[in-house]
DNA sequence: AATGCTACTGGACCGCTGGTCCAGTTGTCG
DNA sequence: CGACAACTGGACCAGCGGTCCAGTAGCATT
């Protein structure tokens, strides 16, 4: 994927020092409401440095889900079944789901500040905007796992709705009240409906 | 509902200036790039008067939506069948969606407007915060038909997630492209395998 | 038609934001 | 150990949402 690209002791440092810090603000406020400033104060570093290795705001946010979801990523590339390779789709497919609900239930905020946060700056007039390689992969492995056992949905819009989930703000506020096996529930009902045993 | 309440002639002239002059501008932008001046400016009108009237840009946008969403609350609510009363609850329900993301598909960015800008500004440490009337309104639709056909299901989480689709930035993106019937469809296909005739 | 009351108007103004800039510092490597 | 580039941080900038209030103009009452 991304070459680990050399970076400096210092530079190491603080990177992961900005991390920790928009980690730890975004458990107790709500994404727009954390200032780049805020940031760099609560990692202990100046607000040019937050820059110089995000680049915006939208950067940030980025690394941080992407940090996130590595481990996800691991697990159903190589990982054992049924997340990874062996499972039958479906079965595949509700092991995925129940992780994803999961790992947004733990990180509130991130993907609500993902979604509005993208590049809506510069370009005055721009095409569709593409989304965070988080999502894409996400996405992509959804659509590829309904595909296989159901070829005549549309496995593509299928797995945008099943993924819009987790940008709606009403169901991010549900996750945080504790509601997580609720909608993992009713996205089993869902896809269940969708793909019979 | 709400009153009528008297305004003045000019503060209505002034009023519906502003909500077209948004509406157009909504169709050429992208919601976070439009600033409450351009409004202003658009509409022909200072900028204090934009927010005597509506109070905040999340103000304007859910003045608009409502505007939007007023046919549609009619048609149910003492409209003939299959969207108002009448027809059985799976039909009703197949009915409103196709409505909906046919609304939705119309105004593009409203939604996508609304969602990120809800009351963020003033209180430092806020609850689970209101969702709008005109989402209120859809998700208690929803989940009274799901619950009228299928008691057993989780009505309430279920109609966020069906209507989640609607605050999901790729899937904005592909109604613009035109894509409203693949959601239609998709949507149909996902209601059918829960509530089958 | 004139008058007074008050809702409405609009632009100067404010605090704050995301993002830029660059002079100074500090790791790294030959 | 020297030199060079990468990194740092805070002053700075343009633009934002929202406030304020002196001035204006619609409406009721006569």
């Amino acid at each position: 994927m991304t070459e680990p690209e050399r970076l400096r002791a210092d530079a190491v440092r603080n990177r992961t020092a900005i991390l920790r810090a928009t980690e730890e603000l975004l458990t107790r406020h709500h994404p727009q409401q954390i200032s780049m400033e805020q940031v760099a104060a609560a990692a202990g570093v100046g607000k040019g440095t937050v820059f110089h290795r995000f680049g915006s705001r939208y950067g940030l946010m980025r690394a941080l889900m992407q940090e996130r979801a590595q481990d996800l990523e691991i697990a159903i590339n190589t990982g054992p079944p049924p997340l990874g390779q062996g499972a039958p789709p479906r079965v595949r497919l509700l092991a995925f789901l129940t992780a994803v609900v999961e790992l947004v239930a733990r990180n509130k905020g991130l993907l609500a500040a993902l979604g509005p946060a993208a590049p809506v700056t510069a370009a005055p007039e721009q095409e569709p905007r593409e989304a965070h390689p988080v999502y894409r992969s996400w996405h992509g492995h959804i659509s590829q796992l309904v595909h296989q056992q159901r070829p005549d949905l549309d496995a593509d819009m299928l797995a945008h709705v099943l993924l819009a989930t987790l940008h709606s703000e009403p169901i991010l506020n549900a996750l945080e009240r504790g509601d997580g096996n609720r909608l993992d529930r009713t996205l089993r009902d869902l896809v269940t409906g969708l793909m019979p045993e």
